[in-house]
DNA sequence: TGTACATCAGTGAACGCGCGTTCACTGATGTAC
DNA sequence: TGTACATCAGTGAACGCGCGTTCACTGATGTAC
């Protein structure tokens, strides 16, 4: 008997940080008290990893501080060792999201020369990124409950500042018909307009569930002519 | 004593339809039973304007069916007279929010023969009506939670359905340069994502808040020169 | 015009729930000597 | 290399809250005769 449950605690101690359940932890904290760690390792970490899970799974309802403890096997308090509060996590995880929408936006930028490639380059990923993290996309444009922070901010205009430079490359190339901040609304405001009807299946396409680079072939000609001088 | 309390039971008659205090409800149902009103009179539709004011006015968040009932001095069971649950309260939001949506679109289209300035104009609408309720648009194209019911589906094609006529119509009249689908694309993709970007002050114009009428004058002219033959 | 009765739209009390947050505590870790 | 101690990152128990929802009930309304 006694080796079945030192089985039983070995198999759930890997399996701590992961899939926690209830009994599970039971059995641990009485049990194995001595073996088990103490410490997380990365909790922060972890957490902001397992927040974005949940809100894709279940929408910004279905993500409360206490079920992420539980699923880390983590006590509802610990959190707080690293998020003051709710809103902060909240807040973390859509400036994560500012940073990593960066990164998808210039991400192919590298070997092109042609603006006019690297604004349809940029649009494709503006694009992925919300495909691909709908709901934290709707988290950093929408519904983010506290705004006001600057490093919240600061990532945000990082990301728009990306793009802006495209635009003013493009400008600079002599290739815009347009201001550049005229070009930068219609570019931008169709960009991220398709961005939310494609993650709402609003669009009425052929393929219900259009890649990104699928869409962009299909509007950048159309940005293009509105923007371009060709 | 006692005319006092009869002019304050008086006074709160007239005010428990509107704004709703926990101790003048008890004051009232203790003192004046017999005056007051059993039935409310129309509380399906107070109901719903009530939860359009919260909305706007507290977030997404900030609604709840008790507090709506304490709002209209009603019991918390009282709604579930008119609606199955929260979700179906949520759901006839949005609908006449689709209906209040095509109704901003066609709006002042009967007088405009010329397509290009009927589409102009029902962008205009499209933008009115979003930054005139920005909680009730991000529910309608956004957090929704259960979106698979049918009334829901068909005000919302109804709304999209006007857009799509006015392109037809200029596709009709000859003025599109590409197709219908591709023109519909950008124009609905660029307007929705203005209106987003409009709602969640990302736009960096000279004025931090601009009416729809400016939005459109910015961008309409980028717009056509992307999808009309001109 | 008056009455009986079915239906409707409220009441009020209760249920259970999960949440965010706090706090005194304790085990683990890292650092100075 | 070993020890003392400060700091850190957890525990676990508790708090209060407001919420959605249910249910047996009752007062008001409208309708058939």
């Amino acid at each position: 008997m006694y080796s079945l449950y030192t089985l039983m605690y070995t198999t759930f101690t890997f399996d701590v940080n992961s899939v926690y359940s209830e009994p599970m932890n039971k059995l641990q904290s009485t049990m194995a008290t001595a073996r088990k760690a103490y410490h997380h390792g990365d909790l922060r970490e972890s957490l902001l990893e397992a927040a974005e899970t949940m809100l894709e799974e279940e929408g910004p309802t279905g993500l409360s501080l206490r079920k992420l403890g539980r699923e880390l096997g983590v006590t509802p308090g610990a959190p707080y060792r690293h998020f003051e509060d709710k809103d902060a996590l909240l807040a973390a995880l859509a400036i994560e999201g500012y940073r990593r929408l960066r990164a998808e936006l210039v991400r192919d930028l590298g070997s092109v020369d042609d603006a006019e490639q690297r604004l349809k380059l940029a649009g494709t990923g503006y694009l992925r990124f919300a495909t691909s993290h709908p709901e934290l996309f709707r988290l950093m444009f929408g519904w983010m409950p506290s705004r006001d922070i600057p490093e919240l901010c600061e990532a945000g205009d990082a990301a728009f500042a990306a793009f802006d430079r495209i635009l003013q490359d493009c400008a600079d190339e002599g290739l815009l018909s347009r201001g550049v901040r005229e070009a930068g609304l219609l570019a931008w405001s169709a960009v991220h307009g398709a961005a939310f009807l494609l993650i709402d299946e609003r669009l009425e396409l052929d393929d219900p569930k259009p890649s990104a680079e699928c869409i962009l072939d299909l509007m950048h000609d159309s940005i293009w002519s509105g923007i371009g001088r060709r």
